[in-house]
DNA sequence: ACGGATTTTGCACGCGCGTGCAAGAAAAAA
DNA sequence: TTTTTTCTTGCACGCGCGTGCAAAATCCGT
């Protein structure tokens, strides 16, 4: 056993040593555009491969105060979309050099620990997904000056600190409800999920404020308090229930698909009808099992990669213009309405 | 404008300075279990409170070389019980104060340059949930030494310096496979996802081996290229379609349950059949959507809290025992077998 | 009020690398 | 060959905090 053996960290000196050249010159040959010959930028690979020596990311953070880390905070892991967004983000992330780090919130007063939890780590940015951040909390986190950069992903923000990146509500809601007029839809159900203390115009309020305008007709709505199928289901049969046939709605119209799936399942199992015979069901952000034989269900696809690579563009640009971007979607037409 | 508002970094000097005490003191109120007095402690902190300071991590962590920072490496995000497994693993983690970095493993080749990538963080230990991380890859990582600890989470693994946190398949096997044989079942068929290439007992050929063993018969299985429901859907379509109806099997047992959803979806939609009347389906895992009305899943809950708490203990425990441990989950059962 | 036991506080040094510039080497031009 | 120009390489200093120990402060009993 060398004494090379007991060395725990082996660091960019060692490496020099056995490559004949200075410390410097080791992490120059780690770094994408440095200058440094071909010659001596191989010598030292080949001896950083021989003794197992990778950079010291923490080191390199500290040295430049620039970490290439993101904080992803999530607070809403019910909703199988998440994890679309979790692989597209991280796919993007990593693949343009940044590392994640993933910060569930735990319950809805964790949102401050959480920001806090990031701002230990000095991340580059903070990345929101969820719906627990209300205006409140980021005011506070951003007057705190603790974040380089605060980005609400997949949600829009009036917040002016923030870069909200996001698909355009209005045009999507536009869309969603002249399709539901077009086939003829009368009696449609708003299905919304939790009331977010933001006072700008949500999915909801922008289909029946629609709605309004073009029929003169108030629709019903109702809310779940998650993003969640299964809760769906139940606030779909507590709403159903107690109605004749002929007041139910002909279409549920949902804030997303998780609640149009548990909305489907209700419909189909718990009262026994068809959909979209019976009541048809429309959703939102095309998760995977939308597609699938049992749902077919019509919605609206999200672009998600691309907002995810406008998202690394983001944290690449170093001016202070306005990033702020939203997205346009498109519709998915399947069975379900 | 005063000179404290241009300042960048806050650092525990400044804290020092306002609130009339050494650094040292600073750090050591931030610090848990430090010998401090609770009057200069509040002092420090109301002095922090007011300049917005937090510890800086990234000093914290080259200073002691503990980050209490883990790579989660995930390289399956079709599959739904990911986003139970990430839930629950985060939320042990920060709840006991470490943080998770998100690594997505590209793609099949990706898993080396994944592992470097946390190694660069000097993570404190690297968890794999996935199926992309063979023997040889495992190898490779731990040869370099360069990780502290090496877990893999709900799922085995027969290397030795790994530490592996799982359910018990053996047992979970012979609890299913029991209660397909008490029910009555006489034409398995197995549905497995893909084949990896540790050589150990993988739940499908446990199955086949009991089921032989017990009925003398041996069942007939597949494979799926990914635990992705579509994807099931497809295999099942076309495995089923070629048969007379009276060689169907009336049971389909799957490897998860991502699978089994997909095999339920292709059992009632293509084929117009009931579940579990025509063909029965039994999964494993109790993801949320099993409890669905539209599935009604019979499926194995493995102990997904428990199991995240006790790799916790794995990262506090510095011992160098055996820390393998393998879980007994229990069987719901639910309409679908 | 005093000596010793105990708690609390301060400090020198190092963790591994980045920055920006200057010295040195190599290549190009004269 | 000599002189420029260009490319490579080396280095002093600092990033913010932890470790282990010694000095200072506080406490207790008598």
């Amino acid at each position: 056993m060398s004494a090379s053996d007991l060395q725990a960290n082996i660091t960019a000196d060692d490496v020099a040593v056995l490559a004949g050249v200075s410390r410097w010159t080791v992490n120059r040959a780690f770094k994408n555009n440095a200058s440094i010959s071909p010659a001596t930028r191989e010598k030292v690979m080949k001896a950083a491969q021989t003794l197992g020596y990778v950079p010291d990311l923490r080191a390199a953070a500290l040295a430049s105060d620039r970490s290439n880390l993101v904080a992803l905070l999530v607070d809403d892991f019910n909703n199988p979309h998440k994890l679309v967004m979790l692989e597209r983000l991280t796919r993007a992330l990593r693949t343009r050099g940044w590392d994640t780090l993933l910060v569930n919130t735990l319950d809805r007063d964790d949102a401050g620990p959480a920001l806090m939890n990031a701002s230990q780590r000095r991340v580059d940015a903070t990345i929101l997904i969820g719906i627990q951040f209300d205006d409140e909390v980021l005011a506070a986190a951003h007057s705190a000056r603790r974040f380089k950069k605060l980005i609400i992903f997949a949600r829009t923000s009036q917040n002016p600190d923030t870069i909200s990146i996001a698909v355009d509500d209005v045009a999507a809601t536009h869309e969603i409800a002249q399709y539901v007029m077009r086939r003829g839809y009368k009696r449609p159900l708003y299905l919304a999920g939790p009331r977010t203390v933001s006072a700008h115009l949500s999915r909801k309020e922008t289909f029946i404020a629609l709605w309004q305008e073009h029929t003169g007709f108030t629709p019903d709505d109702v809310s779940v308090a998650a993003y969640d199928p299964n809760l769906a289901t139940e606030i779909i049969d507590t709403t159903l229930r107690p109605m004749a046939a002929e007041d139910r709605p002909d279409i549920v119209v949902c804030e997303n698909d998780a609640l149009a799936i548990g909305a489907i399942d209700c419909i189909k199992h718990r009262f026994g009808l068809k959909v979209p015979q019976d009541i048809a069901v429309i959703g939102f952000d095309d998760v995977p099992q939308a597609a699938s034989a049992n749902y077919r269900l019509t919605t609206y696809r999200q672009p998600i990669s691309a907002m995810a690579e406008y998202l690394v563009d983001v944290l690449e640009n170093s001016g202070t213009e306005d990033m702020d971007k939203m997205f346009l979607g498109k519709m998915v037409i399947r069975d379900s309405a």
